[in-house]
DNA sequence: ATTCTACAATTTATCTATAATTTAAAAGGA
DNA sequence: TCCTTTTAAATTATAGATAAATTGTAGAAT
């Protein structure tokens, strides 16, 4: 596997894989990528909240035109990660203790939903891999690994439920989550051995789909309040 | 709607003469009006499923160019009406009966929730007004007269939840359902006598809250089989 | 001095025109 | 008839221009 020279500083700084995969798959289109390059920002705090984004800013850093950055700003209007005035423009939502408890309670019963679909078609092998998931997050030593491998877990579980919709709105509540799980926990971060994850899974292990129903339940909404607790009593400064 | 010439200068600089400017003539975005009245058109089936969405052709119809009409299908696709398939274009979305099944209990899941946190907030006078939108749809003569005040019902006793995400989703899903109801119903319409409402406000008014809850729960989830025991059964042509 | 007004700068929202890319369709040859 | 090539059409995107609205600022009036 041999390459060129030339090419190498350009291959390792700007992801050769997304060239390969624009020429030989479907090319993404520019309001895709600015959308998702925006959320992703937005999720990880890098804007803050109630910061406005200017279209013609995002559209030159983009290498774009206004038109795209338009069309990535309603897909995030949607998502709720940027609220629209019109003719004001948008800026970045604001989350309030309210918004992120409503988040973890749509999350509590949209999964619950999605799980009572979902038992059926679980095999011992997805219950492995979503176990995998969990030692993944113990081992995790900062927050975006720790949320990344949660997300597997969630979505592991969940996704035999055959409801697209569904997971659609759990993805996207997903993300909102882990935007409030990054303003909260920032630096000091220390693994949570995870002891609800096994607990559902022992529990769907044994076929019980409705105690690990509870379980989710419950887990999902103690997410929503840890970090409340501790954006309230961490150190200030 | 004409103005005095000499107003001019002073409607657009001075302030309490711009918020009766402002609230008299909305200046809603093209995007906003075309994603709505598209979205009418694939509610009421005026579009029918899977049929394409030419970007130009809507441009055109509503007297505007294709950065509007793009936003506006942005929107629409995050509301589930139509897809998009990148360089292909957009559709409107098909659905199946899944895919009713799967809004009829996502709605379950998320009304009842909104029910269990408005009910604390619920006034006689609210109740009253809910029972006046039964009252009329039992009078609708129309599939869609019965549809609005069936979704009037519905938003009077949730709205007080005052959690604004929760409700945005599911009035995304009554629009969707209302789709389905569209659908199936068309010409023949006799109107149902609403028992499922009227057992909800009495629980409601007697401050039983999980008991409205679980009539809520499976009315939402009725609401989503009954059409679709109506188009199977319905005649052929 | 504070408030109001007039003016300028910024930004949104939109249009027109055009180029590039890609899918869909039509035409032609084996 | 089936496969390949060409052609057409549609989407995606750019660029520049314009109107309208918000915001910021500086001067004027009370």
């Amino acid at each position: 596997m041999t390459r060129p020279d030339f090419l190498h500083s350009a291959l390792s700084t700007f992801c050769p894989a997304r060239i390969i995969y624009n020429s030989m798959t479907k090319p993404e289109p520019i309001a895709a990528r600015i959308s998702r390059a925006l959320a992703e920002r937005i999720v990880s705090g890098e804007i803050a909240a109630g910061a406005p984004l200017r279209q013609d800013h995002i559209a030159e850093e983009f290498g774009a035109s206004h038109v795209p950055v338009r069309e990535a700003f309603r897909r995030l209007e949607a998502q709720g990660l940027v609220e629209s005035q019109p003719r004001r423009g948008v800026r970045v939502a604001g989350f309030s203790m309210e918004e992120v408890r409503e988040i973890a309670e749509m999350r509590s019963a949209l999964e619950v939903l999605a799980l009572r679909n979902a038992a059926p078609h679980l095999t011992s092998a997805i219950l492995d891999e979503a176990e995998d998931a969990t030692r993944a997050g113990d081992r995790a030593r900062d927050v975006h690994a720790w949320e990344e491998a949660n997300r597997r877990f969630h979505r592991l579980i969940l996704a035999p439920c055959g409801m697209p919709r569904l997971m659609r709105s759990i993805d996207d509540l997903h993300t909102a989550s882990a935007r409030f799980l990054f303003s909260g926990w920032r630096a000091e971060w220390e693994t949570p051995t995870d002891r609800d994850h096994r607990a559902i899974l022992t529990a769907l292990r044994r076929g019980d789909t409705e105690a690990a129903a509870l379980l989710l339940g419950r887990h999902v909404q103690w997410i929503g309040q840890k970090p409340a607790r501790m954006q309230v009593t961490r150190s200030p400064g």
